[in-house]
DNA sequence: CGGCGGCTTGCATACGTATTCAAGGGGACG
DNA sequence: CGTCCCCTTGAATACGTATGCAAGCCGCCG
């Protein structure tokens, strides 16, 4: 007597948690395997089965358990992104390019049927451990501007353990693993070319012009070339650093006015940048663009709407999320990726108008 | 002799796939409970052995496996945030007050040691059933504005279920959950309030007015509120529908000027709007503040920047993400959480300045 | 009429970790 | 010197799903 519990393990009897594919079995009269199969789309089980596990399913509101499923599968269904920022952009701003490219990605990610996974991460940190191995996702993206140089034995530990991962970043030769860019360099040309065509000769340069910020190397490279295109000189008066926040742009056109350079235009390597170096601008009583024509870089949407609205360069954001997870389904596939360059496109608009 | 296969299932053989906690054991000559309580930070194991394990564990570079251990304890350490966006914003901007919330969401959430899983949604979709018993995540953050009316069956569901979910939106009475929410109609009631100090007499509002649109509502109830306190009447000819979007302002602004009637101030029911006002008051050559003053919601990056800069009503999204996460992380606990309202502040800028 | 192949289904097991239970060893105290 | 207890470890099992393998059923062909 009293013989029940021992044969069934458990079925039934599990109030509390959720249903598992064992009570959609029971319900349905037919064992897990067949469960598993039906909800899976396997060809091997019958129309008539399949559609009584289905209701049984719907009836029990069951669903696949991600975790046992994905630790079965050895596969997540799930990307993630880190994005970089330097620690000193403490005032919770993000910056505004970054985050279209994060609504693009998450876009492209959940098109493609995957989830995204977003995590901030500080340079300093040891952030490639923590994604690598653990399961958490099937593939990395990467962005941020900065400084690759010094963690180039991070991504290159990154590609040494397998981890599938693309990056955001300034496309160069010899990099660890794949990159996704836009043309920095014809972005920058073009900006300046757009400048001495609007009659500017003495341009000024914005940004981190070192090749410790690929990007804003490239547009100085750029910037560079189309001035000795044009047959003036590169001064090197005429560039300050500046990170790539509204603060920093706001500085290094101060100090590019208190060394008394003279100077008809600026281009900005970031739109941000331009925005501050515009504030620090009209706060001398300078008009933009009557006495200094502006140019920025990536056409955040913030730029329509400075006065005036602001040139730049604009990096189709839209279009670089659907590569960075196109790519990246690639390499998870095991079909060997790319790294590609996406045009840049010149948005000409009132700050560098002067005919 | 040769006994040494049988009792041994798999360990040391396996190459391909990452280490398992089994070769863990192996390699520090202990058992695998002993690596997981070790590497759990049990105080069970010895000072010594941890060491030993630890050390086996760099060198191999073990990682634990993130399904495993979800599926083993139960819980996934991930929170999930539902982006709710009407379906004609399909120009990929996303509503920046939203980025920015998101932005703060996500450093909260990895502030407490949780991952964030960020997923799009479209309020057509049967969007609750997605993310409700699947395991994906701990708990799920919902976010955007709009008519929770037409969803409430679906919110009571989710807490049918057991669901552990917050929401951010107008925080009424007599809703299912937990709701997060600034103070919409004090927002509101201060910043009609300002522009009737600053003397102006016939003030208009843009944005939907109907209960359908809670947060919007809210703030049109401040908006009478102001007004009857100052012993003005509401004029229905002063209000016109939009949904937040710069567009929707722009065309908003077009149609109150198009009926034909009077008016000395605009307050926004969003900063998008507000913007798109702003443009259309330009091109009909109506000077701000000085014929028409302006005020909006959200305090957006790019209120600050357009010309003249945007009075608005601040929503400290940086405390509201914190508010959001540790009040979903009291549910997920169950303690218990409970409704709140944020305050509201009022960041007077040159667009409704007249005095 | 026997055997063979196609179509479905069930059984058993593996995925990698966390935890319960039992056991071994050593020291302290009576 | 014996007993008891604490400290540490190992063995075994459960979490829920997916899948290789084998078996049952049926019809068809020889």
């Amino acid at each position: 007597m009293g013989d029940a519990s021992p044969p069934v393990p458990r079925i039934g009897s599990r109030m509390k948690g959720k249903a598992t594919s064992f009570d959609i079995a029971h319900l349905a009269g037919v064992s897990q395997s067949t469960v598993s199969r039906a909800l899976r789309g396997s060809p091997l089980v019958s129309e008539e089965t399949r559609r009584r596990i289905q209701s049984a399913a719907d009836t029990l509101n069951y669903k696949v358990d991600k975790n046992a499923s994905n630790l079965r599968r050895q596969h997540t269904g799930t990307l993630a992104l880190l994005l970089f920022e330097d620690p000193t952009a403490d005032d919770s701003h993000i910056n505004p390019f970054f985050l279209s490219m994060l609504g693009s990605i998450t876009r492209a990610s959940a098109q493609q049927g995957y989830d995204l996974l977003i995590s901030f991460q500080q340079f300093s940190r040891d952030w490639h451990a923590d994604f690598a191995g653990c399961q958490k996702a099937d593939g990395l993206i990467l962005l941020g501007y900065g400084d690759y140089q010094s963690h180039r034995d991070k991504l290159e530990k990154l590609v040494a353990q397998g981890t599938r991962f693309v990056r955001w970043g300034a496309v160069l030769p010899g990099q660890p693993g794949v990159s996704i860019g836009c043309d920095n360099y014809a972005g920058g040309r073009f900006a300046t070319a757009h400048l001495i065509a609007q009659g500017c000769r003495r341009i000024a340069f914005l940004g981190d012009a070192t090749p410790h910020y690929p990007e804003f190397h490239e547009r100085y490279r750029g910037y560079a070339a189309a001035l000795r295109e044009a047959g003036l000189a590169v001064d090197e008066a005429l560039q300050a650093d500046a990170e790539t926040t509204e603060r920093a742009g706001y500085e290094a056109a101060e100090l590019l006015l208190e060394r008394g350079v003279s100077f008809d235009a600026v281009f900005a390597a970031s739109d941000l940048i331009a925005i501050g170096a515009l504030r620090a601008l009209a706060e001398r009583g300078l008009a933009v663009p009557g006495d200094v024509a502006l140019a920025g870089f990536d056409d955040i949407p913030m730029a329509s709407f400075v006065n005036p609205a602001l040139t730049t360069v604009r990096q189709d954001t839209g279009k670089a999320g659907e590569v960075l997870v196109e790519q990246l389904l690639r390499l998870i596939r095991g079909e060997g990726a790319e790294s590609a360059m996406l045009p840049a496109e010149l948005k000409v608009r009132r700050s560098s108008l002067r005919l």
